[in-house]
DNA sequence: TATGAATGAGGATTCATTCAT
DNA sequence: CATGAATGAATCCTCATTCAT
């Protein structure tokens, strides 16, 4: 059925653009301050139409987390094709991460580096989706720091704290030094993250 | 005029409780949740009243972020009693920075922690006026980290880069360990991020 | 034109049944609370589809009223294949229009027994077909009464206010004794009907 | 303090007005076609306005079948001055009765004449209410009739269905007999119905 | 002819703001 | 000055209606 697939096609499509919009607005604007009308003139349709594909506005922002937040936990999920080890790993890791920060910056800001709980309602299906992102992800990268501390290269310690400082850390990088007025390549800045997290910023003792 | 200054000092003090009833909700509920009439009730008046100390609600949160915001950058540029070297210094600030934005745990999240730039928009009075004060903010904590530098303690770099990054540890670490979950005292858990800040995670290598 | 025939056939069969389907809706949910939608999909089609053979909601409801009401009129207008006395007339007459009226309950209780003019707008196309259809069927009915004035069976009187007197009690009984939950049959029902708009409630008077 | 009951008058005031505007608006156009702003317009208010009393056009609704069933249910328990036998006591009330529907006229024809279970939600906090309402006249009402039993007057039988006849009956008159088209006294009307309700439109047979 | 996506007007509801008291 | 009722613009959402396919 040729005709049918192209009918889902398009209606994916449609889909699609609405929560790219919504991507957009919701970070500009916070939830609150987006609004329905904003998101579909901006996914270039008019305000009654985001309702075919969406029963509320709280659908579509969790649509928004489903949506790009699935692409930030598949990369938490995923290995390197080689064995690595931590440090490599962790690199690895973060120079993806990072890449995919950037090309999802609001996401990335909203959801990723704050933790929800302190913002959204668990109760509300919209806010227990967006923390149980939040949890999941931070789990992942937990995985992530246990192996460090199993190598022996972290010092013992909660992984989930790890995971929540080395997420921390990527944005307080990635604010002063915003994608558009970044001229070094995003490895060496990865570099320059590793490096501050594993080390410190304190001026190495000699002795 | 001692009439005229009473009743100067009785609106000051009436501008005051709605600025505290303003952190308080706008920190709650972000700032289009908050409600001019919760802001009202919650400093004891009627919703009316506002309007004869401010123009707006946006003015409401200029004067929230002025206020608290002043508290903060008191703090950055206050001297300790006697002359510490960089570490104590940072240590000094940190512990008092700490309870801070402990007392202001909502507005540290929203206007010290996260870059406003990011969300707000420059354009409007309201967004440049919060965008200044993280300027603020961060450039003196820089200044502090300049110290640091100057002093050898921390590697050479960008002041404003270090500033931002102590932030965002704090607030990483806040974040997992909220104040009302914790058992540790601020200055042992100040301690740890310090640590972190200038050490990094890394198992420290023998020789 | 056998074609043109079928096709006739074929359309005429369609618009049947988004009328039928129209009964069934603007029954449950009232004519506001009725969507295009759900008439459509009821029908078997897609919303777009009720527009080749209606051009409004209105127009849909006005069929409906015109379909299901021809059948109230046809009944009311319909003679018995024997001659009988009033009070056996009336009583043929009720049984059928009982049974219609258990038939189609909800269209019944909108239209029948309510005087639409109370509730509808007559300067409206739809109010004034509700109304136009009340008052054939009221007059039908009041033709049937004053058989019953004439043969002495009924005191002189308004025939109109007879009609309307026992469609009131018609629903006055249903109310209280649905079809779902009636165990007597209706020829039964009916008889107590009769004897009440005969003789009322009263106790007969010895003597 | 007479300001502030001067105060409450008026905010009762105000809520009677837009309750006495609701009842016109729900009878005229139905619950789902009555617009807040219509309500509002005619109560003399702006739409906002009506929130300040009520939660929800749901709550306009109860508060309109509280306060004129309210009246209705008040007359039904209300005994006349002095002792009456059954057929005084029932003329006292329908005389009391239909002047009440003669005054809430629209409120009479949906809530009291028709059994709201047919056509509301009792699932709903709304439609409960409506139904309870209904049940509690018809109860009342069932009060009487049972009298009229036990004194033999009128037949044995189930005394709810005498009351929802005898209700049956006054509007099936009513409607055939508009407040604005009579000019017959409503005692001479009640006279009517409650000869029809006790001894039907048969000729009385002679013997 | 039928489909169903899209439109856009309309309705319930909220809330910043005003103003008579 | 403070109140709080009233306003009306803005927002979410629904649904009759249109139209390209």
């Amino acid at each position: 059925m040729p005709l049918n697939s192209r009918k889902q096609r398009e209606a994916e499509l449609a889909r699609t653009s609405f929560v790219e919009a919504g991507v957009q607005v919701f970070s500009k604007k916070g939830f609150h301050g987006a609004t329905m009308d904003e998101i579909a003139r901006l996914a270039g349709y008019s305000p009654g139409a985001i309702y075919r594909y969406f029963h509320s506005k709280d659908e579509v922002l969790m649509a928004v987390i489903e949506r790009i937040g699935e692409r930030f936990l598949e990369q938490v999920r995923e290995e390197p094709p080689v064995r690595l080890d931590f440090v490599d790993r962790l690199r690895w890791f973060a120079i993806r991460h990072t890449q995919l920060a950037d090309d999802h910056r609001d996401f990335f800001a909203t959801f990723v580096v704050n933790n929800p709980a302190v913002e959204w309602d668990r109760t509300t299906t919209l806010g227990a989706k967006a923390c149980q992102f939040f949890d999941d992800l931070v789990t992942g990268i937990a995985g992530l720091m246990a192996l460090g501390i199993e190598e022996g290269v972290l010092r013992p310690g909660d992984p989930k704290r790890y995971a929540r400082l080395f997420t921390s850390l990527m944005k307080g990088m990635a604010e002063g030094w915003p994608a558009d007025q970044r001229t070094t390549p995003v490895a060496e800045w990865v570099e320059q993250i590793i490096d501050i997290f594993f080390h410190g910023v304190a001026t190495p003792k000699e002795h």
